[in-house]
DNA sequence: TCTGAAAGTTTTCATCC
DNA sequence: GGATGAAAACTTTCAGA
């Protein structure tokens, strides 16, 4: 799917606010609204537009207790990757996860409310899974960003 | 701001898709519309619920580049690190920017087009910036898991 | 204070040009 | 791409628990 000047600013103002009417984002692009849909819908059955979500305000949320931990593996067979992998994708406090390049394997924020919780999954993913070589936790002080904004340009 | 269990339910599902309907919604948690909007509005007016957006696909768009990046600044004044997080922030691909603690200070998403952007901004934010220590990036392989879900108990 | 239902308004959707 | 009418969703109001 190729995109023109118009999709690219629909898709950024709709990654930031999607609750704004068709209307009032084709006054914004020089559209009218049924064109807007059809762009809309376009992005949807291309895949390119995922779904709509809230998000919520973390320092508003009470208690959450933001982490960032690095994941080393053991350096054996691959099967640990898919198995360590299935162990954090179950988990809904896994935030997000990601398998990288460089010093550590993977990057895996958690989002729990209270230390307790934290520790637990701690606990869990990193500590009494087999094939962990090492991890290394840091605390959000501070989440000066958080979002799933994608450039599209 | 206290929660019941329906507040619970209608949060968590909101994270996971706020396209669904007030009655849709209702009918899963027991309320009818009225109710479940009246809720909703209380969220947002208490500050939990902050936004809906639209979710991109990183897979589905074309030639993202994901890196996580870590940063320590030099020790000095505190003034540092205030300018540091001004200049992320300036940034639209600086998805996500974490103040953390322990062996580095922050922890930087950056979403781009293709590695030279990557590489021009990098050499900004990083290579430029005159009170950065040290930094190393670790580019995504594979974004196993990317959100902002929070849990609310 | 919170609920459900009904009325009134806006938005969205599908089809027309 | 724009316009229109029908359907759906949202917002407001009101009476009851």
């Amino acid at each position: 799917m190729t995109f023109d000047e118009i999709d690219h600013r629909l898709l950024d103002t709709l990654q930031r606010d999607a609750s704004r009417t068709l209307q009032a984002l084709g006054e914004d692009v020089g559209l009218s609204a049924s064109a807007v849909q059809r762009r809309i819908n376009r992005y949807r059955s291309a895949g390119v537009l995922a779904r709509h979500v809230a998000v919520l305000e973390a320092r508003r949320t009470a208690d959450i207790v933001l982490a960032v931990v690095l994941v080393t593996l053991e350096r054996e067979s691959s099967g640990h990757h898919d198995a360590f992998a299935q162990r954090l994708l179950a988990v809904p406090e896994v935030q997000q996860a990601y398998d990288v390049s460089g010093d550590w394997d993977y990057v895996v924020v958690l989002a729990t409310i209270g230390m307790a919780r934290h520790s637990e999954l701690a606990q869990h993913l990193f500590k009494d899974a087999p094939n962990v070589k090492r991890y290394t936790t840091m605390f959000v002080l501070d989440p000066l960003r958080t979002g799933t904004y994608l450039p599209t340009r």
